[in-house]
Parts: C-alpha cells; structure tokens; sequence
DNA sequence: GTTTTCACG
DNA sequence: ACGTACGTGAAAACT
C-alpha cells in the first residue's frame, strides 16, 4: 500500500529556525545555558508539518561534515561560507535527541550532504510508489520534485512554506526540475560557491536551457548559435558548466546503510519528550501538555480539593475570609446571552463550587458578591457584572480584576482566557479553557463533576495567586493609580453603559434594506452588462479577471494573492470604463446592506428592540477601547447614504432625545501638550482653526494672505500624519504628491513646530533605550521591533512609539471623563444614559428636559477631565435620532 | 483559518 | 534600497 514519507532537511531547516528566532536569541537559553532557538524553531515547523502531513515513514538527515565527495571534485565547493556560529553548533546534538524523543529517525552518512541521502530515499519511495514530502530550507532540493515526491521549502520563519509541485516548479522557473540541474551548470551558485559560465545569470540560463532543452542540447548545437561574447565563453567554460552540472546534481544513489523499512513514525514519546522539554526549559511547549516547567513542581501540581456548594451546606460560606475570589463560568463569549455553566467562590483555603447559578440568588450568597463587607478578586470584572446583572444580583467592591490588572502590565497579554493569561505569567497551575472545554463544534462543558469542578476552583486558585505578583509588577510600573482611579471604575461604567443598549427601529432598518436591495439589482445589471457577462462583483478575484484580463485595464497594484481591486485603485481607472463608477456604487451599498442593515438587524435583542454591544477593556495596544457584537464605533457617517443607517439609532423612551458630545482635535491638542511645542500650543490657546494655522505656518504666508483649500487639505494631511508618525511616502499616498514634495512639507513642518521634531527624535530613543512608550497615565506599550534589525518592522515599531503616547494619552483622557460623567449623572439626579463611547465621542440618550443641563454639564466634565497646557474644546449636538443630531 | 475590502476615530 | 501611514471589527470569498 502507498505510504507517506516525511524526509527533512537537518541542517537547513536547523539554520533557518536559528536565523528566523536571531533576534530573540538571548531569550532561548536553559538552565545550563546552552541556546535552544534553533530547536525550538525546529520543533515548531515539526509540528506544524506532523499535524498537516501525518506521515507514515519520517527521517531527518544531516550533513555529516564539511568533508564530501563535492569538495574532492572541487576544493572550493561551500567555500567562504561564515562559519557556522558556535550558539547554532551547540544545539545539533540535541536536535538528534529531540527527534528520538518524538519518533522520528536521524541519519548523516560519511562524504555525503543530507540532499543527497533525501534525494536517494526520494527515489527509493517513488520506486516503491510512496508519496513524499520533503521539507528544506535550501530551494536546490526542488531538483527533486516529481508526481510522487513535493518539496516544501520554508519561506519565512520556519512554519511557513511554500510548495514546489511539477507544476508550480514550472510556473515559477519556466523549466523542469531536471532542466533546472542544467540552469544551475551554466548559471553557478554563489552561496555553495561555484562559478558556472562567466557572464550568465537566472535570465540568460533559463532562456538558453528553454531553447536548447538542456546542456547536452545545447553543446550539440552550440555551432548554430551565432557569434557573440556569450557564445565564446559558453565554447571556453564546457568544461567547467560540466562540473558545475555535477556538483548541482544531488545524488539519488548515496551509499546509504538503511532503507525505507527503517524509517517508520513512531510517535511521540511522551515521556522522553517531556524529559527533554524540561532539560530545555520549553514552557510553552510543556504547558501544552499540561506539564509544569521542572520535575520537581510537576508531582500533583494540579490536584485542588474543593467542595460542591447545595441548599443545603450553605452555611460554610460563613467560614469564608472576607476577601474571595470568585467567577461565575459563562461558557459563551457573549456574556449579554451566554448560559450559565455554575461557579466558584472561595478564599485560598476553601474552594466552593456549584452547576446550580440560582444558588448565587440565595441571601448569604448575594450578601458576599454585593456588600462592602467583602472585597472580590475575579478575572473579568465587566462580564461578571453584566452575568450577575442578569440574575437580578449588583456585583461591587471588587478589588483585583486579573484580565484587567495583566493588560496593564502588558497590553499585549491580552489573551480573555484565564488559563492562558495565567500561564504567559508563568503559572500553569490551569489548564485553558480549549483544553478542557474543547473547542468549534465539540466545545463542551463536561459532565464529569471532578473535571468540570476542578477546573473552576483552578481558575479561581489561580486568580487568588497571581494577585499578589501582578499588583507588584502594577507598582513596578507606576500603574496603581491607572488601575484603580480609571481602568477599575471604568469597567462599571462600561457595564452599565452595555447594559443600557441602545434601541434600534428595526422597521426603518428593514426600510432602507429593502430600497438598497433594488438599487443593487439595478446597478448588478448593468456591471454585467458591461462585464459581457455575469459573474459575482463580491469576489475581488473574479472581479479582477474581468477587469485586468478581460477588459485590460491598466494594473495598478497586486496583493499578494492577486489583483488590488481596492477603491484607490479603481478611482484610478475611473476614466477607462463606467464599469468602474458602477461597481464602486456596487461595493458601497454593498457593505451597507451586508454589514449594517444585515448585520445590526440580527444583533437587535427581541425582549427590549435594543443592541448590546460588548467594550472590549483589554484588547488595544494603545489603551482605546474596541466594540464588537456589534461594532458601534464604526456606524457610518462620511457619506450621506451610510449615515442614513443612524436614523434607526432612536432614544429607548418616548420624549427622549439623543445627545452626543465629542472632543475637537483631541489628539493634536495632546500633541501640543506632550511635546511642550510652543507655537502648536499658542495656536490652540489662540483658539485658531488648526489646520489652517498649520498651513500658514508651513507655506509661510503673510497675515494678509489667504489660506487656499488646497494649502489646508495638505496641513490637515500633515498633522494626521505627525500623528500617525509621520514618512514622506506615507504622506505622499494620501495627499497624491511626490514622495519629495511630501519630505519638504515634513522639513517645513519640523522648521515650524520644533518642539514636535525634538519629541520625534526623543521618544524614538527613548524607546530604543527603555524597549516601551508611556501615555500621560503610565499607560505602558512595550515595542519588541524598535531593536530589529528589519527596516520595515524597526520603522514600524518607531512610528508607533510616536503615535502610541498620542492616541493612548486621548484614550486616558475620555476615559476620565466618562468616569466623572457617570458620577455627575448620579450627583445631578438625572435620568440621562451614557450610551456608546466612539474613541473620542460620547453619547447619550435623554429626556428633552435634560438637555439644556447636559449642554452645560457634559462639556464641563469633558474640559476638565485632564490639565494639559492647552485647553480641550468638546461640541455638543442632539436630535431626534443618531442621525439628526444639530448642535 | 486567511485574505481582501471597507466602515469608524 | 528597504516598504508604510496609527488604532480597530465585520463580511465575503477563498483555500
């Protein structure tokens, strides 16, 4: 029967894994100091090929030394190669050990490179009719591609790869396999060191190896060829393309002392891979299985005893410490809709458990998780709130919040599983809730009491013992205030907002659906009409092939996988065909009605006509919140046909109205006040349009010169820009100016606003020295790339240590003011709601009577959430609907 | 599950 | 020369 085979270049697939983790080298060392990226690596790509391939023979070959047959016939061969580092050499002999614990056979052999054992055993399988996959680092094994056998080479890191089948070999390189052996003859290698014919590249070898079919061919008729330079090398370097043709020719009949009876898969070997996981220090990869870091915290590190809470044991709950922990388990995301699966509350001595959630609605129950007498420790304080809100029970007085506090640290730990954010704290006294759940279609919550009750007093374990470590890495950092003056209140106001919802009128969304439903059968029409045919405008490739390649209009960018069908690209095209006019048309309602008239109507809740959406606390890198089920920071409103969306955005109660203030420029007065920059700051006390004060300043106009609006589009584009962490190419895309003209207005900028160059250059070196960016709460973003030797990733990485301070310092700012304002409801007795925060906005519904009260207050509030140097200026609107706000 | 596109600040 | 504006979420197509 045909089998699979798995054969794996050692060595090359070693020396990428080293170079793909370089930059985290010193990150990979264990006990003993030994270096382990390079296995680490390796073993990422093996898993990743065994959970994709699942082989039935696997071996991993090696190079047995620097002695071969190849440097005999030729002493240059591989010659002035670096040598390989010590940190990488160090790491070979466990990558042996490392597969014998996995099951899988190594092999070098004498004189020979581990191509040419694959390429060998590749003929042996073909022969006995097995499927091959061979998996390299190094493209020369494509040589080896047949029907039978596919060359997986990776690309970048390790896991990614790119498969060399017959066809795609000749799509690629345009010759076969064998022809490439005679592409490389004539063309040479640099990076195994030998020469090929003087004076021929990639283009000339494959155009000479398509036309002759080979060297051979191309010798017998060499005589035909007429005269030219490159003919009298060709005739000169016969001999030396011979040579080259051999060196580049992997043997498929090395001597080898095994055969395919010898590399069956035998499977991991739990055990001995444990074993040596811990001899590696591979957390990661131990926790996977459930395994602590050493031996000797391994024994029973997950037994926890805990007793199941009934009606009639309730009184142990009196026994509890006055400081529990607690979580009530809702296996749905969606904790505005989630069931209940039970609970755990304990106090680090005793863990208490339930299936039953009506217990919590018992008086000593409800007493713990609403009075001032006791103080909770949870993980995700906002969905314990709106969970327990739900039962008819106010959760309060909660202390630490383990998702919260652990975004603080670091925001990038931003993982909503307990188990998960508890082990990247190097806790793995849990499990996940995948592990134990499962997940997709089998996700379950189990039946077995002990292993459904285990988990939860885990995770409430783990809650009460990471407490004390992570409030000290918030005290480290300075964050004490952040966490308890703002992200802590904050989560209240948040529930409370989530829990209000807003209303929607279903029927107008209906409406509107129904209108754009017709137009876009209309305008499906006439595209096909134009098109000659009929295909679905939805798919970009599709409607890349009509475009590009049927009706050839000029390509003006690819993705990756294709044609960009993009709308700067087809604004681009506008004037070659009304095809393009119609199918922008296409794509705008389009997305209106799949995303908002669709989209939103299913998330409308039947029992109260409103929408619920979740804040996401914890997710960004700068300190903004996100909403999702649904998104209601990104409801249209640039165009007038999206904005008609947020007529359906109506007050929940009759007389009501909705109110919305948002800050101007709150980013570009934080600007003003982190970099200290006195002209920027005296614009803005000045009370100056900004962008237009920018242009005048940056094209140096004289006070009686007007201000063009051309001159303001390209200072607004400018200070986006700054914001954003400004490149000329950038800038240049968005205003459609040479990447030169885009460099000058930054140089004139910087000459204008010299407080603003001075921050650039500081927080860029402040980053690259500390490895973080800080807001004006001590908000932290740590920045991994600032030290990467990538250009691409590193100016990523400094654009964003520009930006992060800005964006996440408004952030902080709203986020203060939405606290106030939630007190000053209260303090005003006023019925007003707080109902959705858009990054910069706040809205909220209320009673017609209200309004004049929030015109002042809400403003007010907003004002003085923050003393910068600068004033913060808030408008206010309100209206009938969400759409018809007018100030 | 990933890619592309497009809605928002 | 390199290769992009910063931060998000959702839908649809494709693999």
């Amino acid at each position: 029967m045909a089998e699979k085979m798995l054969l794996i270049d050692g060595n090359s697939i070693a020396f990428r894994a080293f170079f793909a983790m370089h930059n985290q080298i010193d990150k990979f060392t264990n006990q003993n100091g030994l270096h382990t990226a390079a296995i680490y690596g390796f073993k990422l790509m093996l898993d990743h090929v065994l959970a994709n391939y699942q082989p039935d023979k696997a071996l991993v070959a090696f190079d047995a030394g620097k002695q071969t047959f190849r440097t005999e016939m030729y002493a240059d061969y591989k010659g002035g190669r670096a040598k390989t580092p010590t940190e990488l050499t160090e790491q070979l002999p466990y990558l042996h050990e490392m597969m014998h614990a996995c099951g899988i056979k190594t092999y070098q052999l004498a004189n020979y490179e581990a191509d040419d054992i694959i390429g060998t055993l590749a003929r042996l399988g073909d022969q006995a009719g097995d499927e091959t996959l061979i998996v390299t680092g190094d493209r020369d094994l494509t040589q080896l591609v047949t029907d039978n056998t596919t060359v997986a080479v990776t690309i970048k890191g390790v896991t990614q790869t790119e498969m060399y089948t017959p066809a795609h070999f000749q799509e690629k390189f345009g010759v076969t396999p064998t022809q490439f052996i005679d592409m490389k003859a004539l063309m040479g290698d640099s990076s195994d060191n030998y020469p090929g014919v003087t004076g021929i590249g990639e283009k000339t070898a494959q155009k000479l190896i398509q036309e002759y079919g080979s060297l051979d061919g191309l010798y017998e008729n060499i005589d035909q060829m007429r005269k030219s330079k490159r003919k009298e090398n060709l005739v000169n370097e016969e001999k030396i393309a011979r040579e080259c043709k051999d060196l580049a020719t992997i043997r498929r009949d090395a001597p080898l002392t095994i055969g395919l009876d010898d590399l069956k898969y035998q499977g991991v070997q739990t055990e001995e891979l444990i074993k040596f996981y811990q001899e590696m220090n591979f957390k990661s990869f131990l926790s996977k299985m459930n395994v602590a870091p050493s031996t000797e915290e391994a024994t029973d590190a997950k037994e926890i005893a805990y007793t199941e809470l009934t009606a009639d044991n309730l009184d142990l709950l009196a026994d509890l410490d006055h400081h529990v922990t607690f979580q009530l388990e809702m296996p749905n995301e969606n904790y505005h809709l989630s069931t209940f699966a039970g609970f755990v509350i304990g106090d680090g001595q005793k863990w208490l458990v339930s299936r039953d959630e009506s217990l919590l609605q018992t008086a000593p129950v409800k007493k713990i998780l609403t009075s001032d007498q006791y103080t909770k420790d949870v993980f995700n304080a906002k969905a314990q709130i709106v969970g327990l809100h739900r039962l008819g029970i106010d959760l309060n007085y909660v202390a630490f919040d383990l998702l919260l506090a652990s975004y603080l640290v670091d925001p990038s730990d931003n993982s909503n599983d307990l188990g998960e954010l508890a082990h990247a704290h190097d806790y793995y006294d849990v499990k996940s809730d995948e592990e134990v759940y499962g997940k997709g279609v089998k996700r379950a919550i189990p039946t077995d009491d002990q292993v459904f009750f285990t988990h939860l007093a885990q995770k409430a374990r783990a809650i009460h013992e990471l407490r004390a470590p992570v409030y000290a890495q918030l005290k480290e950092h300075e964050q004490m205030p952040l966490y308890e003056d703002i992200e802590l209140p904050l989560t209240y106001v948040l529930a409370k907002m989530e829990i209000a919802g807003i209303k929607v009128n279903a029927q107008t969304l209906k409406e509107m659906g129904s209108k754009l439903k017709e137009r876009l059968a209309e305008i499906e029409q006439v595209i096909y009409q134009e098109a000659g045919t009929e295909f679905n405008i939805n798919s970009t490739k599709q409607l890349g092939e009509i475009l590009f390649d049927k009706m050839k209009l000029p390509v003006i960018k690819k993705t990756r996988t294709g044609y960009s069908t993009a709308v700067a690209v087809l604004e681009k095209l506008q004037g070659y065909s009304p095809i393009i006019g119609h199918i922008l048309e296409y794509r705008q309602i389009a997305k209106l009605q799949s995303t908002y008239i669709e989209g939103l109507l299913k998330v409308i809740h039947s029992s109260d006509q409103k929408i619920h959406t979740r804040y996401l606390q914890t997710l960004t890198a700068t300190g903004r919140l996100s909403s999702v089920d649904p998104n209601l920071q990104n409801i249209p409103v640039r165009l007038e046909e999206g904005r008609q969306i947020r007529r359906a955005f109506v007050p929940s109660e009759p007389g009501w109205k909705i109110f919305s203030s948002d800050y101007s420029q709150i980013e570009l007065r934080v600007l003003a006040h982190i970099t200290g920059d006195k002209n920027l700051q005296q614009d803005f006390i000045d009370g100056k349009d900004i962008h237009e004060s920018t242009a005048r300043r940056i094209f140096h106009l004289l006070p009686g010169e007007a201000v063009t609006p051309d001159m303001r589009r390209h200072a607004k584009a400018v200070n986006f820009g700054i914001v954003y962490g400004i490149s000329d190419y950038g800038l240049s895309q968005s205003i459609h100016v040479t990447r030169k003209q885009a460099h000058e207005f930054i140089e004139s900028y910087f000459e204008e606003f010299p407080g603003v160059k001075k921050y650039v250059t500081e927080i860029v070196k402040s980053a690259h020295e500390k490895g973080y960016v800080e807001t004006l709460t001590h908000r932290r973003r740590y920045l991994d790339d600032i030290h990467s030797k990538n250009f691409a990733k590193r100016s990523f990485a400094e654009r964003t240590a520009m930006n992060t301070p800005i964006q996440g310092s408004a952030a902080d700012i709203i986020k203060i003011a939405m606290i106030n304002m939630d007190k000053m409801l209260r303090a005003h007795n006023l019925k007003a709601r707080m109902l959705l925060q858009i990054h910069d906005e706040l809205v909220f519904e209320a009673p017609a009577a209200e309004i004049p009260t929030l015109e002042k207050l809400v403003p007010q509030v907003m004002d003085s959430a923050f003393k910068l140097d600068v004033p913060l200026k808030v408008e206010s609107k309100y209206g009938d609907t969400w759409y018809d706000l007018k100030k």
